[in-house]
DNA sequence: CTGAAAGCGCTTACAG
DNA sequence: CTGAAAGCGCTTACAG
């Protein structure tokens, strides 16, 4: 857990405990040349170490709850997320309202990226940061700890094992409706694509469909559980592999919109029709979703809402106030759309 | 024009030219109460003119080239708009290969909002900014102007009469260029779906239209040209109207996306399908054009090129260098995916 | 390569 | 409501 760093973690401070002068210290931090290899490595440290930032000539008293900046960092995996511009106006929504802005940036792929954005990180000196992210790696959990800020981690994606706090939606609840839904309309073949095998929200929403097929008394067919990567292209095969069987579905539920419409391509090169001859469900709600044609019924995630809420939490953990719980899960809903409609024939095994 | 503000627009020279004492204009920027009305607005009226920005304790020789803080600006009217990420992620991908760092806000509809959203931009003293903006109203403009900091409007609309440096896209080719690859297939009753008729960029789209129609020696039938306002419903309700003629169009021009994807459901609901009925063209190339069914032929606008050339350009008036011209024109490209095919049965007029 | 000294920009008690 | 004084955090010549 990213301490506080106790006030006056200042040059003379560091200085002192490094067992040089002020300047030197300054130096450093300036990346000025003439400093000695190992006294340089010997204050580097210190200075991640002990949460170092500057703090310009703020004297005297100090502001009280740690003197406040005005800026959030919101980092990003990759920005080509199709959920990055929903979590950023959430963010953006909840900082400017109270009167903060938010810093985006993205951890480009390459390493010595991330050495670069972690210093820009560090000299801006955010208030905290509200990453989004799949896999956010023990060493970024360090380097992110030596910041001395809290984070807040917004993951539609479920990850396990965080000593951060992280903020979720319900995947196994969504999975359940969208899957009662269309057994609601009569459906009993029922296909499901999955999403990327090593995510957990992933298995949370095939259980949620599962758990939706027994409950109806249904068996589910192997044959119709068909994996996926949550992209277009994989929604696409699952597509064309699920409306090549000799006994197809009369209904899908994508574990992501993406996959969704990717589905939909599928259907329509064979000359089915959404939902005439097939009913389709995606998950997540992009905006997409309602531009696509037919409009897709779909699972909403509260990617806004998360953002919003991601940014309290942050707050208060700025003003060292208790958190509930690690791990905040928001509700999904159901959006019932036109990709949906009643099983005509009831086509029975 | 904002001018870089010659250095040491220090608080005491602030304070000499107000004739007071430091402390106060210190009280003042930090909204201390003990200040009388009138002291307090000479004050921050001398503050906003001579663009003070806090500098710590900067002390001795300057920076040279101004000091940078590693940060811009980036301000969208609202976040909503499907260009955001796109622009995003050029804005964040230049800024950060040149060690910077975006901010992005949005200016919400209140005016107060505003009030207070320009204290954040004024208090976190960034580089520069890079506006994307429809309508940039002159009190904004002013306000922009005493922040003393770079200023470049990203426009894919096709703003008139600006003293800033703005970055757009060439409108009138990419319509020219998606209505010659209409004629290519052998159509010749093509409609066209405008765009908000206030905004240039609408009339450039039009214009190059009509210019591709009359080169090929095809009347434009008035009935064929709809008015829209660039987004789903608009599109669709256009594609309702066109498709309710008595003699239908072959293929559709859309100035949007959007209103493409809206044309889409008004075909579907009448029976008709892409691009076996008929023909659609987009324009902007956003991330769904790719991920409907069928993937959407359009224009494409390079957002995030513009977004690159946006910081790029910033960096050159930061480093007072000359800028080639106060408005640059990106070029479009269409992009040929499955919503057209050739016309098959040639029904001439 | 490093420190003692001087100095900058700013802020906070403390008077009035 | 305001200023003279003291002081903070930091940085830059300047010696060695």
């Amino acid at each position: 857990m990213a301490e506080t760093p106790s006030r006056s973690v200042t040059i003379s401070a560091i200085a002192a405990e490094a067992g040089v002068s002020a300047p030197t210290v300054s130096r450093v931090l300036n990346g000025r040349g003439d400093v000695a290899p190992e006294t340089r490595e010997r204050i580097e440290n210190l200075l991640r170490a002990r949460g170092y930032r500057r703090r310009g000539s703020r004297a005297g008293g100090e502001r009280r709850g740690g003197e406040r900046i005005g800026l959030f960092d919101l980092v990003f995996n990759d920005l080509d997320s199709p959920w990055a511009v929903e979590i950023i106006r959430g963010v953006e929504d909840a900082a400017h309202s109270m009167g903060s802005g938010i810093a985006v940036s993205a951890i480009h792929r390459q390493a010595s990226s991330t050495r670069q954005w972690l210093q820009n990180v560090r000299s801006r000196a955010s208030d905290g940061a509200v990453l989004v992210t799949t896999d956010l790696d023990s060493d970024l959990r360090t380097e992110l700890d030596e910041l001395h800020i809290p984070v807040v981690v917004i993951d539609p994606v479920g990850l396990s094992d965080l000593t951060v706090p992280t903020i979720g939606c319900t995947n196994w609840a969504g999975g359940l409706s969208a899957t009662s839904h269309l057994i609601d309309l009569g459906h009993r073949r029922i296909a499901f694509v999955a999403g990327r095998p090593e995510l957990w929200c992933s298995r949370a929403r095939l259980d949620g469909y599962r758990a939706g097929m027994e409950t109806a008394g249904l068996d589910v067919d192997p044959e119709l559980v068909v994996p996926g990567q949550f992209d277009y292209e994989s929604g696409f095969r699952a597509g064309e592999r699920l409306f090549d069987l000799a006994e197809p579905p009369t209904a899908v539920f994508a574990a992501s919109d993406q996959m969704a419409l990717g589905v939909y391509e599928a259907l329509r090169q064979r000359g089915l029709r959404v939902p005439d001859d097939v009913s389709v469900v995606g998950f997540d709600d992009l905006p997409q979703a309602r531009w696509s044609s037919p409009p897709l019924t779909t699972v909403r995630q509260p990617l806004d809402d998360m953002g919003r809420l991601a940014v309290r939490t942050l707050r208060r953990l700025m003003d060292s106030e208790e958190i509930e719980s690690p791990r905040v899960e928001l509700a999904t809903e159901l959006v019932v759309r036109d990709s949906t409609a009643p099983l005509l024939s009831v086509a029975k095994k």
